[in-house]
DNA sequence: GCTAAATTTGAAACCGCCCCCAGAAATCTG
DNA sequence: CAGATTTCTGGGGGCGGTTTCAAATTTAGC
C-alpha cells in the first residue's frame, strides 16, 4: 500500500492524503479524519526510502564503534549506552545505524556516511585524550555530539562527559578521610580522555594533602576483571602495600577484590575499594545495598541526553555547541572502611 | 557531487556514467576508465537514499534487541554478536540498524520495519524456547535468521545456534567422569531456548549413568556474576554441598567462583567449575591459560555466521532455510580437577 | 561499398513521497 | 448579490539514482 494507492482508494489526490497525514493545518478536519482512519485501516506507512529522497533528511544518526586494531576489545559500556540513546531516537522516528570498524578506518567512515547521505549526525564515542575525529567531523561538516571530551577545545564541539576528576577527587578524598595513605589506582588505559581526567583528580587529592604520588601504586590498562586482579596483586605484594584502591570499573574492582581475598584479606575491612560504577545493566552493583562503594553514573542517561543532543543540533545545526557535564554521585556501600590501624 | 553534476563534467550522458561505475557490460572501457578516474577524484559517492528508492533495496538489515521491561537488562553478549555481524555487513555494502525496544513491542516493530521498507530482513536474537516472533516475521513476509532455535518448528526457518544440548551433556560427563557426584546447575533463565537445552543436556548426562536429578542443584536466573553468588552460596550451604558446577556464563562464573572461595574452600582443588565461555571481548577467560574449564564458543563467529546467513537468504530468498548447527569446544582451564574424597 | 549485426550511448520513464503554486469552493463583506 | 477573502484540494516538478527502449555509431560480412 502506498500513497497513491492509498488516495485512489480515497478518490483524493496524494497531495491531500500527505498533508492530512503529516499533520498540515490546511486540510479540513473531516478529510483529515477520513484519511488517517483509512491509513490506519489499511495499515499504510509511508515508504521511508521515499520520504528520505523527498526531504533530504536521513532521519538517522550513526554510531561508530571503533574496535582497537590490536586486541579487539569492545567497549562493555557500548550495550547500555546504545540502550539509552535509542530511546531517544525511536521517540523522534530517528534510525540508529551502527558501524564497528577498525579504530584507524574510522574517519574515512565518517566521509563515507556523510557523501553516502546516509546519516544526519553521529556520535562519537570512547573519546582519546587527543582525538583525531573531532577536527575531521568538523571539516566534514557532519553533526555530532561526543562522548567525551578531548583535553583541549572543549567548546568548540558538542559534548556530554561525567566530571571524570572530580568523581576521583572526592573518591580519594573519602579514603583519604578514613585515614587511609596509601590509595591503589587501577585506572583504564590512560590514552582515554575519561582515565587520564581520573588520575589528575586522584594526584590532585593527594597533592592537596601533600602527599606524594607512588608511581607504583598508579595503574593502567584495559578494565577487564583479569587487568584488575593483576594491577592489585601487584601492589597489594610490594613491601608497603595499598589499603584502599580506586578502580576504573565495575570488572576491575571484581578482580581487585579477587586479589584482596584471594590473601586472606577482607575488603570493606583490611583494604577499601571504590570502583566507579557505569551502571551497566548487567553488571549490578548489588540489588539493594551496594557491594562496592562507588562513583556511580548512569552510562545509559549519558546515552539518552546524548541523543537528544544531537537531534536539537540536527534539527538547528547553527546553534553554539551544547556541553552537559554530569556529576557521578558518591555511594557508599560494603567496601570501604577506616584503615586498619598498622600492625 | 551527484551524479549529473559528474555526468556534465565529462560530457556524458548519466546513463552511462551509471552504467560505468556500475559495472555493466556495454560501456565501452575506454569511457569506463575515464569515468571511474573522475568520480574517484572528484570523491563522488552515490546517494544512498536515491539508490534505495530506485532500487527498491533497503541494503540495510535490523537488529532488533529485546530488553526486558522489567529488570531492564541488556544482554551482554549483544555487543560482540554485533561485532561479527557488523564486518560481515561492510564487506558487503550493507548498513546495520538496530532497535532496542521493550519485548513485548518487538513484533509491531518488525511490521514497521517491512512496511516502511526499511530494511530487507533482520537478525532475531535471544530466542526464546517458545517464541511468538518467529511465526510472525513468517507472516509477515521478512527475510530472518535467528541466533538461536525455539523448541519446535527448527526446520521452517533459518538459523545459528550452538549445540547447547551436547555442550552441556560434554560437560557434566566430563565432571562426572573426575568422580564428581553432586553438580549444581548454575543456568540462565529457562524461558531462553539455550537455557532449556542445557539443562536437557546436563540432565541427559546424569540420566545416561543412573544419577538422580537433585532439584535443589538446578537454579535458574540471570546470568550475572551476583546471581551466580547466590545460587552457588545457596547449594554450598546443602548439607551434602556439591563439589562441582556448571555455570551459563563468565559472569555466573565468576559469581560461583566467589561463593566458594568466600568459603575458604578453592576453586579447582575443592570444587570444580566449568563455564560456558562466549568469548567476550571485554571477559576474556584468561590471557593464556584459561582460568574456567569452559565449553567455548565464539559469539562474535556466530554473528559473523548468522549475517552470511541472512544476506544470501536476501539474495536469494525462494532457497531452503538454512541451519548452521555450531559445536563447543571444550577447554581445559584450571577450574577442574578430580572429586575430593569424602573426609 | 553497402547492408546487417554488434557495440555504445542517450532520452525518458520510473521509484514513492514532499511541497510549491494554482485553482476551485466556501465564507465574508458591504 | 457581486466581489474580495479565506479555506481546501489538486497538478506537477523535484529528490538522485536505475533501467527500459530506442537511436547512433562501429564493425562485420559478402
Amino acid at each position: 500500500m502506498n500513497l497513491k494507492e492509498l488516495s485512489q482508494k480515497l478518490g483524493l489526490s496524494p497531495t491531500t492524503v500527505s498533508r492530512a497525514l503529516n499533520g498540515y493545518p490546511e486540510v479540513n478536519d473531516v478529510t483529515r479524519d477520513r484519511v488517517v482512519a483509512a491509513a490506519k485501516r489499511h495499515n499504510y506507512r509511508p515508504n521511508t526510502r521515499a520520504i528520505r529522497l523527498a526531504t533530504g533528511r536521513a532521519m538517522a544518526v550513526g554510531h561508530i564503534f571503533p574496535v582497537a586494531t590490536k586486541n579487539e576489545i569492545m567497549n562493555p559500556i557500548f550495550a547500555d549506552f546504545i540502550a539509552g540513546a535509542s530511546e531517544i531516537y525511536t521517540q523522534n522516528g530517528y534510525d540508529m545505524l551502527l558501524s564497528i570498524v577498525a579504530d584507524d578506518a574510522e574517519e574515512s567512515n565518517y566521509r563515507d556516511l556523510k557523501s553516502r547521505g546516509a546519516v544526519d549526525g553521529v556520535i562519537v564515542h570512547a573519546v582519546r585524550a587527543v582525538d583525531a575525529r573531532i577536527p575531521a567531523l568538523m571539516e566534514i561538516g557532519l553533526p555530532f555530539v561526543a562522548h567525551g571530551r578531548a583535553t583541549s577545545m572543549d567548546d568548540t564541539y558538542s559534548w556530554v562527559d561525567v566530571n571524570n576528576r572530580r568523581a576521583f577527587l572526592r573518591a580519594t578524598n573519602f579514603l583519604l578521610d578514613l585515614g587511609h595513605l596509601h590509595i591503589g589506582l587501577v585506572n583504564g588505559l590512560e590514552n582515554m580522555a575519561f582515565a587520564t581526567r581520573r588520575r589528575t583528580g586522584y594526584c590532585d587529592a593527594l597533592a592537596a594533602r601533600g602527599l606524594p604520588f607512588d608511581p607504583g601504586l598508579m595503574a593502567s590498562g584495559e578494565m577487564t576483571e583479569q587487568a584488575g586482579f593483576l594491577a592489585a596483586s601487584q601492589m597489594l605484594d610490594r613491601a608497603v602495600p595499598p589499603t584502599a584502591f580506586l578502580a576504573a570499573s565495575m570488572l576491575s574492582g571484581m578482580g581487585v577484590r579477587r586479589a584482596i581475598e584471594g590473601r586472606g584479606l577482607r575488603m570493606g575491612r583490611d583494604v577499601s575499594v571504590i570502583i566507579f560504577d557505569d551502571e551497566l545493566s548487567y553488571l549490578r552493583n548489588g540489588d539493594d545495598v551496594p557491594i562496592f562503594t562507588a562513583t556511580r553514573s548512569s552510562v545509559r542517561d549519558a546515552g539518552r541526553i546524548a541523543a537528544q543532543m544531537l537531534l536539537d543540533l540536527i534539527a538547528d545545526p547553527s546553534t553554539a555547541p551544547h556541553h552537559r557535564l554530569l556529576e557521578a554521585d558518591l555511594i557508599l556501600g560494603q567496601s570501604t572502611g577506616p584503615a586498619p590501624k598498622p600492625a
